[in-house]
RNA sequence: GGCCCCAUCGUCUAGUCAGGUCAAGGACGCCGCCCUCUCAAGGCGGAAACACGAGUUCGAAUCUCGUUGGGGCCA
């Protein structure tokens, strides 16, 4: 059985590109029934907080990631690493060492400045422990032959063993390290497929060759591309924003990154829209491409536009509940959210947006734009203000078609051009020059408050003749 | 510096494995037109790419080599 897992470091919270990797072994393990884990790789006891940890869980349940055993905590299962790494050293697959971090540094650099392979020299390899010297302990590579790596995404890759450093799998301070516990946890947990950023790409003969000395399966690999920002290079803070909970307060829908997400590296043929059921039934690693892709917002925002086209007004609607509220908006009524929604669905393309466009419905007073007010609230336009507004009370509710026709059947009357009678109510309505159709804005708004906006308005025309 | 990966419109990509149907298709963005009560949405159209150089071949975006560029790893 497939079985797929993410494995973040809590250090922060869950970036655009680990989403993309828990996403693309999540897709996996759905499309073929299997199972997929989640692991928090907290070892680095310095960097880690509990928040952060919360933070990613959060994520990826709104991402709708969701795992089918754990979280599992590394920091939790020392033990299980040491006895690993205790198990190599007794069988000669690994050795002390006794090298200071700083010396390691400084032997690096020198031989970087003399053109040289900075590799370890083994200079601790069999020797006795110097006093007053804490020890790490290092993986004994092979001197000879290869390594290969049949990566199902890039393809069969050889790494000489003599190029390959000994590793430290456990620091002399005594915590193990990324390659050591990732290798003993994920052969433990019985993952059947790796899939990981290809940052990873060059550990892997490393970790294969920790498996092989181990005695344990070694699964199948896929590295897929990093994604790299604007500047073509890795994605970070630099980038604006990249954390998944940053999209989710901007007002973006789950399912639109989701589906950005892994468009981003991965096609099938010409689609570009998917529900996420349908990329479970059509996601495979093969069409993963090979290169590095850069992260497009404008590609997102079009996205999440469309999956707001075509996601129900009433499932749109709870969703900006939390938006309008930030905004002061409560109590606004569902039946006239929804409408509301109908009207502006195709005209924001995040939740934000949607929640910025829907606030005139919902407000006592309309903010008058300047411009617009200057421009259509004047004398002229007061005798239309005042028939529509008799028209209005006339009538015991709005329906849109047969208010559009009589106001049709005015502008005909008056000889003017519709425009010429819908601008100065939509600013009287709205606020503003820019919003829905009109008398579907009317139908929203209601009667009654149609006519107390016009009526302000009116009144707002009459005082400056007066003034 | 060594090793590894990658290279099609500005961006995401189809096509590359099985060379000819590709004077390179789709999408975002951009521009124009139509629709229209404003703004969107929608419809139609446009500009825009095989990094470069050799080689193999009747024929190369596709195979090989090299160059260049980008990315990554080296507690």
């Amino acid at each position: 059985m497939v079985k797929t897992r993410f494995a973040p470091s809590p250090t922060g919270f869950l970036h655009i590109g680990g989403a993309r990797t828990a996403l693309f072994n999540w897709l996996f393990s759905r499309k073929n029934r299997g199972s997929f884990i989640l692991r928090i790789e907290d070892t680095d006891i310095q960097r880690s907080t509990e928040e952060a940890t919360k933070a990613i869980l959060e994520s990826l349940e709104w991402l709708g990631l969701n795992w089918d055993e754990g979280p599992y905590f590394q920091s939790r299962r020392m033990d299980i690493y040491r006895k690993h790494a205790q198990k190599l050293l007794d069988e000669g697959k690994a050795y002390f060492c006794y090298c200071t971090p700083e010396e390691l540094e400084e032997r690096r650099k020198k031989l970087l400045m003399e053109g040289k392979k900075p590799k370890y020299d083994r200079r601790c390899l069999g020797i006795k422990p110097p006093p007053g010297r804490k020890a790490a302990i290092r993986f004994l590579i092979p001197d000879e032959g290869e390594t290969e790596v049949n990566d199902i995404v890039k393809g069969s890759i050889r790494f000489r063993n003599d190029e390959l450093d000994d590793l430290i799998i456990v620091r002399s301070d005594g915590i193990p390290t990324y390659n050591f516990c990732a290798v003993v946890d994920d052969a433990l947990m019985g993952i059947t497929h790796v899939i990981r950023g290809d940052d990873h790409l060059n550990n892997t003969p490393k970790q294969i060759l920790i498996y092989k000395a181990l005695g344990y399966n070694i699964p199948l690999f896929a590295h897929v591309p990093l994604i790299l920002g604007l500047d073509r290079t890795r994605l970070s803070k630099r980038h604006g924003a990249t954390s998944v909970s940053a999209y989710r307060e901007m007002g973006y829908l789950p399912e639109a990154l989701v589906n950005f997400l892994v468009r981003l590296g991965w096609s099938c043929g010409d689609q570009e829209f998917f529900t996420v059921d349908e990329l479970i039934e059509k996601f495979t690693l093969e069409n993963v491409g090979k290169s590095q892709a850069i992260f497009n917002p404008e590609k997102l925002l079009w996205l999440n536009h469309e999956h707001m086209k075509r996601m129900d007004s009433d499932s749109l609607s709870r969703l900006l509940v939390p938006f309008l509220e930030k905004r002061g908006i409560r109590d606004a009524g569902r039946e006239k959210i929804i409408k509301a929604v109908n009207t502006l669905k195709s005209r924001a393309k995040t939740l934000q947006e949607l929640a910025d466009f829907a606030q005139f419905y919902f407000v006592k007073d309309v903010c008058l734009d300047k411009n617009a007010a200057e421009q259509y609230l004047v004398p002229e336009t007061l005798p239309y203000l005042i028939l529509i507004k008799e028209e209005l009370e006339r009538s015991e509710t709005i329906d849109p078609r047969t208010i559009e026709s009589r106001i049709r059947q005015l502008a005909k009357e008056k000889s003017i051009k519709l425009l010429e009678i819908a601008q100065p109510i939509r600013v009287a309505l709205t606020g503003g020059t820019v919003s829905p159709p009109i008398f579907d804005v009317m139908d929203v708004l209601g009667r009654d408050e149609c006519i107390r906006r016009i009526e302000r308005a009116i009144n707002l025309i009459k005082s400056k003749l007066e003034g």
